[in-house]
DNA sequence: ACCCAGGGTCATA
DNA sequence: TATGACCATGGG
């Protein structure tokens, strides 16, 4: 790996200038945030947005709302957001222990390890949905590593791209120190460039990283 | 018609 | 530990 601070504060100046602060899920509540962290596994957010409107109109985004619903019409109301099966299960997995542990106000006062130890003993909370809870519900310093960070620091040459998840996260975290806002920024931002340039332009023949990909795509790709 | 999207679990070797 | 099957809708 060669991940470095400076490397990775010149990847998010760039991105930084080219888009502008992105201050993601503003205005949502932290549990409106868990739940989007759930339903936006390996789904696209705008079939996300139409779940979480039709739990809305129902009046049934709340975890004990959640909870008391059938499976099979929680189910139906998550429909949009593909895998929905699957999804109201594990909603109601993450409902029950965040209610069960006291909520917000309680699961806050604890530390970030445990904190985070616990969201991933939750069947259907994975790493990457751990981490986003982590970051953008609770506000801790964790690095998310999701499939758009591991290809752009993959092609920019800073790491092979069949690192462990945790390695990736650690090495991230160790050389930009704990920075929640830093954290939110950056992963917006890698989210919002691959969406964009990254998947018109796979190569980064063009995009505004260019300097940092030739840079670091020497003998590669 | 095809590909992918802000993954995770479970069974198998 | 490391693959593969499976889950499923909607937009490009």
């Amino acid at each position: 790996m060669k991940l470095d601070r400076r490397t990775l504060l010149t990847v998010f100046d760039s991105l930084y200038t080219a888009y502008g602060l992105q201050h993601w899920w503003p205005g949502e509540t932290p549990f409106e945030i868990m739940v989007g962290a759930v339903l936006t596994q390996n789904t696209a957010w705008t079939n996300v947005e139409k779940a979480i409107a039709n739990l809305e109109s129902r009046s049934k985004l709340s975890p004990e709302a959640i909870i008391a619903a059938r499976k099979d019409h929680l189910a139906n109301w998550l429909r949009p957001s593909g895998y929905f099966n699957v999804k109201a299960e594990r909603l109601k997995n993450l409902c029950r222990w965040y209610v069960e542990a006291g909520g917000f106000s309680v699961l806050s006062q604890r530390q970030t390890g445990a904190l985070r130890e616990a969201l991933l003993s939750v069947s259907g909370v994975g790493p990457e949905t751990a981490d986003d809870i982590m970051l953008y519900a609770f506000q801790r310093p964790v690095f998310v590593i999701d499939a758009y960070t591991r290809r752009l620091f993959s092609r920019l040459g800073f790491i092979a791209g069949d690192e462990a998840y945790e390695d990736l996260r650690l090495a991230c975290e160790d050389r930009l120190g704990a920075d929640v806002r830093l954290y939110n920024e950056f992963h917006a931002l890698i989210v919002l460039h691959a969406r964009t340039v990254c998947r018109v332009r796979p190569r980064c023949d063009d995009c505004l990283l260019r300097e940092s990909c030739v840079a670091g795509r020497e003998g590669r790709d």
